[in-house]
DNA sequence: CGCAGGTTTGAACCATGGTTCGAAAGTCGA
DNA sequence: TCGACTTTCGAACCATGGTTCAAACCTGCG
């Protein structure tokens, strides 16, 4: 039930935007009246909170399998941006997660940023890596891992599941134009 | 007056988010009674818009001057990613450019996405000339212009101006990671 | 059947915040 | 100084939308 709430308010947020959507929206969207959702959820900010958490952890875990998989950084950084790509893209509570962080009141908002501070330092250390290997050209992984992450995230901005382009092909042009702008 | 009062909401747009900022807080920071906003205003609504409108013109402006120096597309397109990120990050109200164009009414933002799209078509431009003349590797033009724009437009979101990077420095590790990744 | 617990409802409540408005204050040429 | 006009004020208005609540509804067990 909960899981089914966090979806369809995924849903809603992506289409129209947090602020945009109303407790309303996403009771119908679930098919529920809208006092209901307050049996399974305190707030609509706790619901946001859900969404970005979720999608936070499938981000987490694939840095965690790729770092397992003894591969080069820049095989490596390809498979996350690919993995990011297909959780912006194919899982529809994705998009919602980097996008609106402000939108949290402070307390969760906290939690939120110290996940996402996680996750950026898993890719930040792949990076890095590649650098010091001389496998990467030299650079300041900081500000290389934001552009990467920032053309990842803007992809919720201007994907539409109905154009010409399926996630798959996104996916593979910007892992390829991304990885290289680093090779040395 | 006019001048006074974007530049005004524009900084609260930049540091609190569209949504979470109120009219009150607008008129606070230009010294000014709410009423009186307006005065000078339509609404918060329209407020916004001009201030997405006047950074859109000053980025297609850039594009118009660069399209006249005689350069390669390589150093082309490193001068409007450099005048990007300034315009991100020292003029205060590029910020709120790219980044709530979901917050407007359809009338108001239909204008500022065509206008957003005239942006995106001259940068795509150079690209697919780079493509073209073989200086750049084949690729999808507009993917990798989504990409390269992606990562200029979140910088508002993490870049803080008390921070150790100048804007600068910013704009020359972006320039030079985003052009490599483009270089056959 | 009947009762207890979990679940669902939708109408009503109420704070927030964009907006309006009538009046007051400044400006300036005559 | 006067009067017309522009500018400013801030208290009140009011729609929006998140939230609450008491009653109805189910479900299963004794």
């Amino acid at each position: 039930m909960r899981q089914t709430i966090l979806r369809a308010a995924a849903r809603v947020f992506r289409r129209r935007g947090f602020a945009a959507t109303g407790m309303r929206d996403i009771a119908a969207e679930a098919d529920l009246s809208p006092g209901n959702l307050y049996y399974y959820f305190g707030s609509k900010d706790e619901l946001l909170f859900f969404c970005q958490d979720h999608s936070l952890d499938r981000m987490l875990a694939t840095c965690h399998a790729v770092g397992r998989a003894g591969a080069g950084a820049a095989e490596r950084l390809a498979l996350v941006i690919r993995a990011h790509v297909a959780c912006m893209l194919d899982e529809l509570d994705g998009a919602a997660a980097h996008t609106e962080v402000e939108a949290l009141p402070p307390r969760l908002r906290e939690r939120i940023v110290a996940k996402r501070d996680r996750y950026e330092a898993a890719v930040r250390r792949i990076v890095a890596e590649g650098v010091r290997m001389r496998t990467f050209a030299p650079c300041d992984p900081t500000l290389v891992t934001r552009a990467v992450l920032g053309a990842l995230n803007w992809t919720a901005r201007w994907y539409r599941p109905d154009g010409a382009q399926p996630p798959a092909a996104v996916a593979d042009a910007f892992a390829t134009y991304l990885v290289r702008g680093l090779c040395a």
